[in-house]
RNA sequence: GUGGUUGUAGCUCAGUUGGUUAGAGCACCAGAUUGUGAUUCUGGGGGUCGCCGGUUCGAACCCGGUCAUCCACCCCA
């Protein structure tokens, strides 16, 4: 037998990590509830067909196939070789695959929508915390099964909507300690009419995604990467000084203007920009030309967050507005708008600055020990009594020496002891320590109640 | 998917040009201490050197493969 493992980019969580992973998720949760939206959970596998086509070349790749069972029944396996020959093309098959993990909550969102139709009310908001699972290659802040944290509205266009997204993020980035996260800001319709004006809508993705990259690779490689990619030397400089423009919110958005003209989708995009920064003031919002997304669906306001400038992470967020999603599934003409948190990289960011509480770990309050028969039966009482009143405590398993019972304390990180052995029987008053303080006081039996309520 | 890094005790890591029985610190167990831990002292257990194969009289060390890890690219949360 060779040793346990787990697969590539997945992790087990200790009850350490839980409660740090737990802090942030119901930080979130919370705020989702508090803006007034509904939980909702999906299977951990969809259709395959679901999923396909909708994330780009690249995603397909990425998605995880669930193999079909009973390939090797004598029925199906001529249709299986048949199939594995077109996998080996590089083509999907129903007679290899119908099934696969679920890759983000989005499309599997729309996919409900589609399907419930007839039954929701819109405008409809859902959140939803799941784990999705991507076929990449794991490396810093990138893991192969994480969870997911979406907040979506469907059914509904004003911009209000972006408002009330961008405040989400602001309040739950702020309840857990992390101010300075950045929010950035964009339009896709701002894009579109960069397309427009260098060479016409079919160059947007070639442009998007090389722009997308100017903080990591400078402007001139972004430059050869647009000559790559096909794009003339004029059409370059406007790119440029699109690119170039700077400042605060206000002079970006005049800059824009002077450089875009009368362009109709430009001065839609910029309207919109516009009016979210005007009702959101409050949050960290940063309007960021180069922010593009990678995924194809959207196509008004685009958000990405990221960490603290110090942490070396990339986006623990995004997210945008989306037109026409569940028309991919039949049903048109429902728009929608939604961001996403990373918790598995907050986790991380977290983790770098110091930021969770040091009193998450504390899960049992006082630790009775076990002086003997006849007075652990009695210290049994007490702590019955304590968890009537939902203090937590327990009482060890055994009657071993006192330092095996405070080393098992220590470990637990329990902040109390408690010792009732024969003298403390008999006074019905129990010996309290504080082990982090070394102090200790006697607490009668009936006041040990009130003495950790308070405590 | 492409390129690189690392893999030795529960954890963090030493380990010489290839040479007897592979080490340290922390942790663990027992005792000094039969009702007071996180400080001290003494003793003890624990390793198929990631896995498979090759070279060699001899491999933790050299070579090939494989798996895992971390990092970068692509892409993304």
């Amino acid at each position: 037998m060779s040793k346990p493992s787990i697969p590539q980019g997945t992790r087990d969580f200790s009850a350490e990590v839980v409660r740090k992973r737990n802090y942030i998720l119901s930080a979130i949760k919370e705020v989702f509830e508090l803006y007034g939206f509904q939980p909702l959970e999906t299977p951990a596998m969809e259709n395959l067909e679901t999923l396909m086509g909708k994330y780009g070349e690249e995603g397909d790749k990425l998605i995880f196939k669930i193999l079909n069972n009973g390939l090797s029944d004598p029925k199906n396996i001529e249709k299986a070789k048949e199939g594995f020959e077109k996998i080996l093309e590089g083509k999907n098959t129903a007679a290899i695959t119908e099934r696969a993990l679920k890759y983000d909550l989005t499309i599997p969102f729309a996919r409900y929508v589609a399907m419930n139709f007839g039954q929701l009310s819109f405008p409809y908001k859902r959140y939803q915390v799941q784990p999705v699972w991507r076929a990449d290659r794991p490396q810093k802040g990138r893991y192969r099964e994480f969870t997911q944290c979406d907040a979506d509205v469907v059914g509904s266009t004003p911009l209000l909507n972006e408002v009330e997204l961008a405040n989400i993020y602001h309040a739950v980035f702020v309840q857990l300690g992390l101010t300075a996260y950045e929010l950035k800001i964009n339009s896709r319709k701002i894009l579109a009419a960069l397309a427009d004006l260098c060479g016409g809508a079919d160059k947007l993705t070639d442009i998007t995604v090389a722009i997308d990259k100017l903080d990591k690779i400078g402007i001139d490689k972004v430059k050869d990467e647009l000559s790559q990619r096909g794009l003339q030397s004029s059409q370059i400089h406007t790119i440029e000084k699109y690119l170039q423009i700077s400042g605060s919110n206000e002079e970006k958005l005049a800059a824009a203007q002077q450089l875009f003209g009368s362009n109709e989708q430009a001065k839609k995009g910029m309207e919109e920009l516009q009016y979210v920064l005007s009702f959101a003031k409050n949050t960290n919002l940063d309007i960021d030309f180069t922010l593009a997304r990678g995924l194809n669906y959207y196509t008004g306001i685009i958000f990405e967050v990221k960490a603290p400038a110090s942490v070396k992470m990339g986006s623990i967020g995004g997210g945008g507005r989306y037109d026409d999603l569940t028309g991919l599934f039949g049903v048109p003409g429902i728009p929608g708008v939604g961001i996403s948190f990373g918790v598995d990289r907050i986790y991380d960011v977290l983790e770098e600055l110091n930021l969770f509480p040091a009193d998450l770990q504390v899960a049992t309050k006082a630790l009775f020990f076990n002086m003997g028969e006849k007075e652990s039966s009695v210290a049994f009482e007490c702590v019955q009594q304590l968890r009537l009143h939902k203090i937590s405590c327990e009482l060890f398993h055994e009657p071993v020496k006192m330092d095996k019972q405070f080393k098992y304390a220590e470990k637990k990180n329990i902040p109390f002891a408690v010792i009732i052995g024969s003298k403390e029987t008999e006074s019905k008053t129990a010996v309290v320590k504080n082990l982090k303080t070394g102090e200790q006081q006697p607490v009668q039996f009936s006041e040990l109640t009130t003495f950790f309520l308070q405590s």
